[in-house]
DNA sequence: ATCGGGACCTGCTTGC
DNA sequence: TGCAAGCAGGTCCCGA
């Protein structure tokens, strides 16, 4: 489900409910996620103040006054902010308890998303990540540098998050569209200057995303309940087989790495 | 070193 | 109507 729009939208909702509050309690109710959930992280919690709600690429970062709650959301993970106790459904794997009364919880119904304790902000999965695309040390040269000589193709690259983080399935597919940049093309042969023009696409597509809370295709909503709405800004995505909207030709679909891709014949070279 | 594919899960849609 | 196959927003890890 969630992407870099649909994470940061999250973090947004939930932190104003979450800064300064207290955690009274913490319920791990299903421990097995992407890796166990960590075992310390209830006593390590519990007692603390939430002080930061920061986010680095899909990863959420709850910093409380010594250490750090990480969650990922991975394919179908959602956090919900509730006003009082309810009782907990199907796939409702962890709860954080607040001393305002308000319960931050988190269902993922396909466990594929992680919940780990930091005693410092530094984990062998937040190490190695590439650039931030809204970041100032993210543009075109980025990207040209990453690709030479690599002969994998352009959605590949920009999906990589050693490379650039935060640019999952819905978003490579609309950036290169928004390029003009077909996703099959190898990514050692595009130039700089078409480099700076999907830098800037990832960064508008990823924005605009941002600013509509998110996209909501299937199962994502927000932290309040309420979808996203950008999913009526998708050009390609979803769209395999419909009118291209700027020549009107169909839309054509491939697999890349197993994923869907959909493209333009004549408006992606 | 680089790359593609498998693996991890559940739930919904599609097609026979 | 029922059932099985296929597919879904992520990404680590392994073997080639």
């Amino acid at each position: 489900m969630p992407e870099l729009p649909e994470v940061e939208t999250t973090r947004a909702g939930i932190e104003p409910h979450l800064v300064d509050r207290t955690i009274t309690a913490v319920t791990v109710r299903e421990n097995r996620l992407r890796w166990p959930v960590s075992p310390e992280l209830s006593q390590m919690a519990t007692g603390q103040t939430i002080v930061s709600v920061e986010r680095r690429a899909k990863y959420l970062l709850i910093g409380l006054r010594r250490g750090f709650v990480m969650i990922h959301l991975g394919m179908s993970g959602s956090l919900r902010i509730l006003a009082q106790e309810t009782a907990p459904q199907r796939h409702d794997h962890f709860d954080m308890m607040l001393d305002s009364g308000v319960i931050l919880r988190y269902r993922d119904p396909r466990r594929f998303g992680s919940i780990f304790w930091l005693d410092q902000l530094s984990h062998r999965l937040l190490d190695q990540l590439g650039p931030e695309p809204l970041g100032e040390d993210f543009d075109g040269t980025t990207l040209f540098k990453a690709s030479r000589g690599k002969a994998r193709n352009v959605k590949t690259l920009i999906m990589d998050a050693g490379v650039v983080v935060g640019v999952g399935n819905i978003y490579a597919n609309e950036a290169l569209y928004l390029a003009g940049i077909r996703p099959t093309q190898p990514a050692g042969k595009i130039t700089i200057k078409r480099y700076h023009r999907l830098a800037d696409a990832i960064k508008s597509v990823l924005e605009k995303a941002i600013a509509a809370g998110g996209t909501s295709l299937r199962d994502f909503l927000k932290e309040d309940g309420k979808p996203g709405y950008f999913r009526h800004a998708l050009k390609v995505y979803d769209r395999a087989g419909e009118p291209c909207l700027g020549c009107h030709k169909p839309l054509s679909s491939v697999r890349i790495t197993g994923r869907a891709t959909v493209f333009c014949k004549r408006c992606q070279r």
